[in-house]
DNA sequence: AATGAATGAGAGTTCATTCAT
DNA sequence: GATGAATGAACTCTCATTCAT
């Protein structure tokens, strides 16, 4: 078979493979986790039952691959979204802003993710490397921050992610909950706000020292004053 | 039927549903959700699978006993929590201390709340409502510390309430998945500092970097006083 | 409830579980193994498919409960069969009658035995457990032979046995394999007669032939001796 | 196409024929009767699925083809095991030998036969022919020792063939579901020890009535001898 | 001749729920 | 109120076979 036939079968497989992806998605997300069901993807697929084995081993992992898919989607958006920023709290805001707005679009794809882990058809190892390659990207930021010195260097990296992705998930979840009005900015502003505060480099005029040194220059400028003759004019 | 019996039969009704709803609980905690039947929860109460049905109209109902009685137990324990402390900032830190300690024990049934909501088997307005009487122990300690002035009153309280349970749930949930060592005391310090920091009242007279600049300020005004050309009057 | 209410409620229970196997032999019988399906023997027992699983774990558990009441059947029959007869060839002629003739009633029966297990659906330890059993009726005959001194002593049991069994065994398969005419009474005369030279107490010194011999073997020097001439002397 | 091209053609078909027999065999004995799929063999012969259909009209047809190979080979081997014997005795014990040897070393081959037997896979007709033609080895020594008269006339040869092939087949069976030790050479000796005994040739001696016959010609012998008168000279 | 993706009928099994007792 | 046998709809998954390439 010439290279080219390969290509082209390969690539024929590898968009149905995505096809069926996308319809098992669509499924999910119209009917329900419970009420997805093989015989539903393969219709909506446009495939007989049986050709959705030939590309996943069994429903979970099919199921699997629809989460995979999200989080490689939105691992790459969020690349992209601190992108332009390079000053710490830019970037923060700019992810913050683009994590909250995911979250409040696909949370039922995220949710995927949870109902497959709590419901023991996803194996843990699976389920934590999704998450910690996207939350790379909050890390990548936070530790650049550190290398320049924009943020105080005592707050673990580990406390400063579970504070920023923890409440926005918290957010979200209350806002798709509860139906409330979506507040995206206010929530971003917010959590800004309080990571500014909270890892700001201790401006050195709040250290001890500080304030000593600058009363010091202060009074000397006073003593100078006082020392100066009065000079007529100027 | 004299008041006392049917006090005795109603008291015996009440201890054989609270039973079932402990069955229930032992049954999800050790097989998980998906093995959770009917009739392994009948076995596990030692009654029949009917009676079952006496007592809950379907498992959705039976599932939602379990989890209304933990969040009963654990809003009676977190109000408990808080008891002791009137300082606001010792108050969040019992509660967080409280909250994540949970949540590391119980995480498999605040799981099931979600696993419920997300599938859609339990109605959005039970799901929250439990959450909400759970949080208010947050808000009732957030407000009145407003009122009492010990923090800035310009952070919504929804927000501060996303930020501390969303931090630690979302802590929490990383221990969990990654199995990673207990990490209590570490987390909940890190928020308790953040929060001092991103909640502090912006008193501008009592720090000591506003006397600083006060002080500066004064100085520069000496400065420029005492450089001025002495003016005759004024 | 009354311990008749609960006879007659266990007898009820017996007799649908009866008439469940009896619908799945019946359709192994008419269908052959490949179409007996769960489907087919619940519709003929008349209840529903679940109601299977209610008496058998799987359609395993059902088969082997199939070959074990096919075996329970046939062990007591061939009790029954040597029951008259006391002499040891009575006896073995008796159950070789009955076992060849119910190989060929039977024999489809007795293949279920044997594809289960050649299809690793039966544990080895309950398909010998079965013929074992069954088996002993022939251990049983000639145990109490070898004790009356009716058979010689130094073939083993298990060699008997084997003889006993597989001659009778290969014969009614190769009639039912080649639809010949059915000759039971030849098989089983030919198969006593072989065990009657072949089992036949060998008393080697005492045996009668040698005391012939010897008989013989005097008369004959007796004649030698009388038809000499008589000499004087010697 | 010239002559030897179309043979290398043709050889190469055959190999392959052979090939995917052979890969067929293996899959059996290694996963089972119900464990060997088309898939797995057409993996195992490494040809595509559909090149099994090229070769052989269905499964069926290939299993088969497994059994005819499998009697073959031992038809072959089978008839080599006797040809060193001359004597009658002498064949039947090599060729018992050599039978449960097979047996237990290859009864699943045997069995595959049974098993497509059973589940009316395999016409009875096509079962019946390998089996005739196998058993034609033990015929012609059979036949051949009837007509040197080394055995009695008067048991018939399928008789004789059902004893010899049953009772080996028991044997073997019980063993190898029993997994008890392999005792080949007792199972041998004993079954030719009993043919010995009961195809013999009718020793007249041997039968009661041929003793007590002899006893009374001895007798009279010895009356005629006493009655003589004692003659002289002679 | 060879491929292997696609097929789809059909299997065994589960389990929440019912209802006669 | 309590029982538990009975239900049957619904599910996932298998695999021999086909046929366009």
């Amino acid at each position: 078979m010439p290279l080219d036939a390969a290509q082209t079968k390969r690539d024929r497989l590898e968009k149905k493979e995505a096809a069926i992806v996308d319809a098992a998605t669509d499924v999910y997300l119209e009917k329900g986790f419970e009420k997805t069901t093989m015989a539903e993807i393969a219709r909506r697929a446009d495939v007989a039952d049986g050709t959705l084995y030939t590309y996943f081993k069994n429903k979970n992992a099919l199921m699997m691959a629809v989460v995979a898919a999200h989080w490689a989607r939105i691992t790459d958006e969020a690349n992209k979204s601190i992108s332009s920023s390079d000053n710490f709290f830019d970037a923060v805001e700019a992810h913050a802003r683009y994590h909250i707005t995911m979250l409040l679009k696909d949370w039922r794809l995220i949710d995927l993710s949870y109902v497959l882990y709590y419901m023991q058809r996803m194996p843990e190892i699976e389920a934590t490397a999704y998450k910690r390659e996207y939350s790379s990207v909050f890390d990548r930021v936070y530790n650049r921050a550190l290398d320049r010195g924009e943020i105080r260097s005592d707050v673990p990296l580990r406390h400063a992610r579970d504070l920023f992705y923890g409440t926005l998930e918290y957010a979200a979840r209350t806002q798709v909950q509860g139906r409330s009005k979506q507040e995206v900015e206010s929530i971003v502003k917010n959590l800004v706000a309080v990571i500014r505060e909270g890892f700001a480099p201790s401006k050195p005029s709040t250290t001890r020292e500080a304030i000593v040194d600058r009363l010091e220059a202060a009074v000397a400028r006073l003593e100078s004053v006082s020392s100066r003759k009065p000079t007529s004019g100027r």
